[in-house]
DNA sequence: CGAGTATGTTACCGATCAGTACCTAAACGT
DNA sequence: ACGTTTAGGTACTGATCGGTAACATACTCG
């Protein structure tokens, strides 16, 4: 089949006429989330990367070295969703809220029936693989801006809300594993009826100005 | 270095001169748990249970069927904890409930570095490993089961709320393989505070004690 | 005792896997 | 044109792993 389609230039995200390390990332990124880190070897990569084992370690020098890349290319993927969020609804912390509901909201009614590939990543590595260190930092961070989100918008106990909004979307990721109809399919109303009940009422989100911290409420 | 004790009908615990498939199990489920199902040679799960590896295929006949053995032992184990807190709390839904977050409690505070080994082994798992079937069938019921014990003891909308706690007990035995001190380590606060706030006030169980006022769910 | 059964021990097979050596072919800038 | 870099291909090594064969030993129970 024509790989090489008419216009070279254009940016073409399902082809294979891409880099080769770029080529690899994106086969790693598909069969380590859908079967595991463990059960997929550096072969078979390289084959749905179109290219061989020995380019791959050009690239990486180790498996390790490539579950690195891969945890890496996740967290700052996670971490651009937040920034778009966050530059789509300047000023408006409530609104960013909502459009994080949203984009989770999004994420279930994709194709998900793996959860979330940094917590199965963190499940099957070791405490001392160079990428769980990557994964806990990421997971704490996602928290921690959460948490000074719900701050900035005025919420009730920030800090206990955050953690259930968490807890929650992590549980949820986990259990869709266990089945779609599950308490999963149901995660983004409980997220819509927490951040529902949870809003202090005294505080209009009317003028999007102050983005500052020094207003924090508790 | 002794092994076999003074009394030798005791059920000592900790000791190896147990039947072997008896000690192969506890050595695959501590294995397992600790280090996940696929790092995991049979050799040393043979060699951590005092025994070798023909006579570990002996008693099982490939490595996936101790696994569904071990699935097995943990769903029955847990059933049995859902069992126990039931006759220990006869007729009393509430006293039934407070006890299981007490279990919780207990589990966390227990150590439990690498999370729920069911929803680990789960992910590790391909669908068609006929331990997933067991998995998802165990998950499932216990939010069943929780469910229906919310609705024996009169609360508002037991389903969400069994859906909020489930996920929620999910969520933080996931996330506390990202560091102990996150916010997994609140969640037994969160499920208390769940429990009472979506408590049914015009329903008393014993005597008129209203708990709660209205639709904060959380 | 003796026969049958459960267990321990060693050695091995075949497959898979991470990682490498070596060579060839294309792309590229000068 | 040229040399350099990058990528593709093949074949290999060494280790590990799941699983088995064959034999030796211990235990149990009639």
């Amino acid at each position: 089949m024509n790989t090489t389609q008419s216009n070279g230039t254009r940016k073409a995200c399902d082809l294979a006429a891409r880099p080769p390390r770029e080529r690899i990332l994106l086969a790693a990124r598909d069969l380590f989330y859908r079967h595991g880190l463990h059960t997929v070897g550096v072969d078979a990569i390289a084959e749905a990367a179109l290219t061989n084992k020995m380019t791959l370690y050009r690239h990486f020098k180790s498996k390790d070295d490539l579950i690195v890349a891969y945890i890496q290319q996740l967290a700052s993927e996670g971490d651009e969703v937040w920034e778009r969020i966050f530059s789509e609804n300047p000023g408006d912390p409530q609104k960013r809220l909502d459009a994080w509901v949203d984009f989770v909201e999004e994420v279930f009614s994709n194709k998900l029936e793996r959860g979330c590939a940094l917590a199965n990543a963190a499940v099957e590595l070791d405490s001392e693989h160079p990428a769980k260190a990557l994964i806990e930092s990421y997971k704490r961070r996602k928290r921690g801006q959460l948490e000074k989100l719900f701050k900035d918008a005025r919420y009730h106990d920030p800090r206990l809300l955050a953690d259930e909004v968490f807890l929650l979307f992590e549980g949820a990721r986990i259990n869709i594993q266990c089945g779609k109809r599950g308490p999963a399919s149901r995660v983004v109303q409980m997220l819509r009826k927490l951040l529902a009940s949870g809003r202090r009422r005294n505080r209009p989100e009317g003028n999007a100005k102050s983005e500052r911290r020094n207003d924090t409420a508790l």
